[in-house]
DNA sequence: AGCACGCCGACT
DNA sequence: GTCGGCGTGCTC
């Protein structure tokens, strides 16, 4: 009797059992859609079978297999059981969470034929001259065409705009429609227009090198033109016929890479899988990349599980970046399975970073990984730039601004060169306090302290949302004199515009570039050199490079020094190494000023000399002796709910759990979280870890199921394998 | 997760 | 006498 066993996107960690009529041809990998309780669902097929557990007469039929898309190959099937087994998450959702919301969904997809455009008689007849001027998308779109038929995607390249534009030109009739498909182009125009140096050319050598599975890493410091070495491997492999992933952090940061490797590879086609996407493209631009047609898929964490029949090579780009793993449901690190699937498929994987995090380069040390290296910069004669810290220990500071800072801000308005204030807090203030009874806002549903936001006269939670106004005087003590205290992005802009009254200052964090498109107005604002102070948080950090930026101040890094989170200080780092790489390019040497009262901690010894081995050599050291990643495994149970004591005893009772089975992991106490209370829900958690892998995984094997049975009813818990944050 | 069934309090 | 509270248990 045939069988199915699906995939449903239910919390339970088994498959469920289906009958199909043997008249029904199924196979693995397909969509189904099946009754499940009262309703029905749709779910993916993973496994076919003879035969079934479960009584005959508890079994259900599907109702129909969905035959609009193409089945899941295997292999895509067995990353995500492996997703499934690694995370400890039920292997339904884990599947269910890696599919476009399209195909997770029961209507029938229906893809339309992407329909090409031509120039009309009337469109060919044209004298682009007569042209209007104006219409200049329109314009582009036309010139664009004289070159050939092309689709909207492809079009789309020229402009945000092209549809609205398209559809003027087709109702004044210069352009007409064809359902003709346009030919996929098997030849590969790359347009070779670097040099690369004898670094890169090393570092490309050596991946081209490997025909199966190998992790390289890719350490370049900012600018050393990494992007460069992706290039030419993907030329190497589209030439191969071979598809190439490319992953980066979730920064906006997408259509701009997009168009750099559309320019270079002008005829592949590239699917673009960004969080901006609707579910029509992101279901379209899947199947692209699953039928073999798009050549280079580049996107965000989820990118990781498309499929790719002819993948030939991964690139994971800032790999050190903390957006890579997810922080809820299915908790992966999408630069550890891209890791997995390069390894499935035998094919190299490239991990690029200026500031690797510790876990792969200890890899690359260990030998695990092949260290690549890019030790310069590639453009030019560009130098880095100079590093310099303010101690501020002695300093009184106006608004967190030294005088020295001030000064150096001076000097760049007066040479008409840009300057970047970075501080990684927006708002005004971090708290606002009663001078009288020390009283300081804090949420009511949070453990956590509301910010200052003087713009709009409120005084916000950034943990859970919650908002009021600020009080005229101390709900404590009547008081009415109520203090700021700590500096924000918004006090700091402030503070220049009173310092500097004539400068163009725009604050780039957040809440300015809360509504859509505004960065980007901003990013052309700064370009166009109509800016000469920026201040911002890390928004800033990453991204496009300013050229007339030659400024780059720090405002107060400490806390990381001395954080709870271990992590605090590599994150730190990373993040400084960004920012002060935005200083400086081309022609202009740049200058980094970082307040900081600590100017001798080994951190900011090795920013100045931009040396970042030495630093992670410091780290690890203290990793090692303190047994702490990259040298142990851990997982982190979470649990969260409106009694504190119902947290505390589930936690405590896993503890309990753990204990007793005594095995080989290191068993840590029950800590509230580094937020005791979000949004009016206590948290709490415990930490497990081992020395090895398999010895966390196979004590998770045993556990898991354990912590399925204890008693937990209005509380949510939640296993991370390998947390980034406590 | 849903969505049932199931057994105790205030209501037309 | 019913409507409804959310505790417990199941879903192939």
């Amino acid at each position: 009797m045939p069988i199915v066993r699906i995939a449903l996107d239910v919390p339970l960690s088994t498959l469920f059992d289906y009958l199909v009529g043997a008249d029904i041809a199924v196979e693995t990998g397909q969509r189904v859609l099946v009754p499940f309780g009262r309703k029905q669902l749709v779910g993916i097929v993973m496994e076919l079978s003879e035969d079934s557990d479960l009584a005959t007469d508890r079994i259900k039929s599907i109702v129909r297999v969905l035959e609009d898309v193409p089945p899941l190959p295997a292999e895509l099937l067995t990353l995500l059981r492996f997703c499934s087994e690694y995370y400890h998450h039920p292997l339904g959702m884990t599947v269910m969470s890696a599919l476009p919301a399209r195909l997770r969904a029961q209507e029938v997809v229906t893809i339309k034929q992407e329909s090409s455009y031509l120039l009309s008689e009337r469109g060919r007849m044209l004298d682009l001259e007569e042209f209007p001027k104006r219409r200049q998308v329109q314009r582009r779109i036309l010139q664009a065409l004289h070159e050939g038929p092309a689709s909207e995607t492809k079009l789309r390249v020229l402009s945000s705009s092209v549809s609205a534009n398209l559809k003027v030109l087709l109702e004044e009739g210069w352009v007409e429609c064809s359902v003709v498909p346009e030919l996929a182009p098997e030849a590969h125009v790359f347009n070779d227009v670097h040099v690369l140096s004898e670094a890169q050319q090393r570092a490309v050598d050596a991946v081209a090198a490997a025909r199966d599975y190998r992790c390289f890493l890719l350490h370049g410091i900012t600018g050393s033109g990494k992007t460069e070495v992706y290039v030419h491997l993907m030329q190497q492999v589209l030439h191969r016929g071979g598809q190439v992933l490319l992953l980066v952090p979730e920064i906006n940061l997408t259509p701009q890479l997009e168009q750099y490797f559309h320019d270079r590879f002008p005829d592949t086609e590239l699917a673009s899988l960004h969080s901006g996407l609707s579910d029509g493209e992101r279901v379209k631009k899947w199947l692209r990349a699953q039928s073999g047609r798009a050549r280079i898929v580049l996107g965000t964490r989820l990118a990781v599980f498309t499929p790719l029949p002819r993948l030939g090579l991964i690139l994971v780009d800032e790999e050190h970046d903390a957006s890579f793993k997810q922080q809820d449901g299915l908790r992966y690190s999408a630069r550890d399975v891209a890791i997995f699937r390069a390894n499935q498929r035998g094919v190299p994987i490239v991990l690029g970073s200026a500031t690797p995090s510790l876990e792969s380069y200890h890899n690359a040390q260990s030998g695990r990984y092949q260290l690549l290296k890019l030790a310069q910069r590639a453009t030019e004669q560009a130098q880095l730039p100079q590093v310099r810290c303010l101690n501020i220990a002695n300093t009184p500071l106006q608004d967190g601004l030294s005088p020295a800072m001030l000064s150096a801000l001076e000097l760049r308005l007066q040479r008409k060169e840009q300057s970047l204030v970075f501080i990684n807090r927006r708002g005004y203030a971090p708290v606002l306090m009663c001078t009288a009874c020390g009283w300081l806002s804090g949420c009511t549903k949070c453990a956590g302290k509301l910010v200052l936001h003087l713009k709009d006269r409120r005084l916000r939670c950034h943990h859970c949302g919650h908002q009021e106004r600020v009080p005229h005087a101390c709900p404590g003590c009547g008081n009415t004199d109520l203090q700021p205290v700590g500096i924000g992005t918004q006090r700091v802009e402030e503070a220049l515009r009173t310092h500097f009254p004539a400068a163009r200052i725009l604050r780039v964090d957040r809440d300015s570039t809360r509504n859509k498109g505004a960065w980007s107005v901003m990013r052309k604002q700064i370009h166009d050199e109509e800016v000469d102070i920026l201040v911002g948080t890390q928004i800033l950090a990453k991204g496009h490079d300013f050229p007339n930026l030659t400024l780059v101040g720090v405002l107060n890094p400490d806390g990381a020094l001395y954080s709870a989170d271990f992590r605090a200080s590599e994150k730190l780092f990373a993040q400084l190494a960004q920012v002060a790489g935005r200083a400086g390019r081309a022609d202009k040497p740049g200058e980094v000023l970082v307040q900081t009262a600590f100017p001798d901690h080994p951190l900011f010894r090795a920013l100045r000399a931009h040396d970042f081995d030495t630093w992670a050599q410091i780290l690890l050291a203290e990793r090692q002796s303190a047994d702490f990643p990259p040298f142990a495994y851990q997982v982190l149970l979470s649990a969260e709910g409106r009694q504190e004591q119902e947290v505390y005893t589930f936690l405590q009772q896993a503890r309990g759990q753990a204990l007793q089975l005594a095995m080989p992991v290191d068993v840590y106490s029950v800590l509230p979280s580094a937020l005791p209370k979000r949004a009016n829900h206590f948290r709490a958690q415990l930490l497990v870890q081992s020395d090895t892998r398999k010895a966390l995984q196979t004590f998770l094997r045993v556990w898991k199921p354990l912590l399925d049975g204890l008693p937990a009813q209005k509380l949510r818990w939640s296993l991370d394998i390998d947390p980034l944050e406590f």
